[in-house]
DNA sequence: AAGAGGGGCAACCGCTCCTCT
DNA sequence: GAGAGGAGCGGTTGCCCCTCT
């Protein structure tokens, strides 16, 4: 399936951007949205790949991105969200308001990783030591133990995901499916997409939108209990409650045996499993 | 003071998936 | 159903800056 490139990469600006051509593709997006990359720069006056202008706007652009600073909850919650999903930079990144996957990326390769790395050697020394007494000496310590078992990282099936599935029976929605953005209290049963609360972004909606889309492949097999973390909203959950709960190991091989029939209670009692009681509650 | 080496990060590349016709 | 285009994602590259010698 032959297709066209992005763009002419003959004449086009590449490396860094400057400060002015930052200033056309802001006032150009904030006059027309975001969205029709490759035709953006032609429309804008940009001498850019779209999906370059796609990427700066993104990752820098965007007025709601924070950068640097990472703190140490965030940085917790990368590890934990990295040891579930592995190198699912958007999903990590979309659990962290503000931040971006390149971000998260570069933050991972640049210290996470070394961190955990550096730990998994050891750690691997000192294992008998920290669990002496039944747990690791730190959570700290238990984290990187988390990470550092790699091998166990699931892998969501990769999904663009634009559809929106509306259950029409929202009370009937299974705890662990849709209830993330099932605000019972402010949303009595109504999924949020047209009625944008003030306080949430527009990317906020995408996302909300986008983990609508996964509760409509209920069939996929594939579909395993990390699919279920996609969308939480870490505005309505707070890291530390997220970070005191604990991730327990998925055991793979029931993940790739679970049969249709099944799968909605198994991801019910698997998604109870990786959060708390009192998240669920709060859910 | 200057060159070498390494780290951090912004940007690019190629692949994949989804939608539309 | 097939093909083309649009968009997103993750891996990689390359530049810049800082530190070390």
């Amino acid at each position: 399936m032959g297709r066209s490139p992005c763009c002419a990469k003959e004449g086009m600006n590449r490396g860094a951007w400057t400060a002015h051509e930052d200033k056309v593709l802001t006032e150009y997006i904030k006059l027309h949205g975001e969205g029709r990359w490759r035709n953006l720069p032609k429309n804008a006056g940009l001498n850019r790949c779209g999906k370059s202008c796609r990427l700066r706007w993104l990752n820098y652009l965007r007025p709601d991105i924070k950068r640097g600073n990472i703190s140490p909850d965030e940085e917790e919650l990368i590890i934990r969200l990295h040891k579930l999903l592995g190198n699912r930079w958007s999903l990590i990144a979309g659990r962290l308001p503000g931040r971006t996957d390149n971000e998260i990326k570069n933050y991972w390769n640049t210290n996470l990783g070394k961190k955990v790395h550096d730990h998994q050697q050891q750690g691997s020394a000192s294992d008998l030591k920290h669990h002496k007494n039944g747990e690791p000496n730190s959570k700290k310590a238990k984290m990187m133990d988390m990470a550092a078992a790699s091998s166990h990282v699931v892998r969501t099936k990769a999904a663009k995901c634009t559809k929106v599935f509306i259950n029409p029976h929202p009370h009937k929605i299974p705890l662990g499916h849709n209830h993330q953005h099932y605000n019972e209290e402010t949303n009595a049963g109504g999924l949020m997409f047209d009625d944008k609360p003030a306080a949430m972004d527009d990317d906020h909606i995408n996302r909300t939108r986008s983990f609508s889309s996964f509760s409509n492949i209920n069939a996929d097999q594939e579909n395993s209990t990390s699919d279920f973390l996609v969308d939480f909203d870490m505005d309505e959950i707070s890291l530390a409650n997220l970070l005191n709960s604990d991730f327990p190991e998925i055991n793979h091989d029931d993940l790739n045996h679970i049969s249709s029939d099944n799968v909605m209670s198994r991801c019910v009692d698997e998604t109870a499993q990786f959060f708390s009681e009192g998240m669920l509650q709060h859910w």
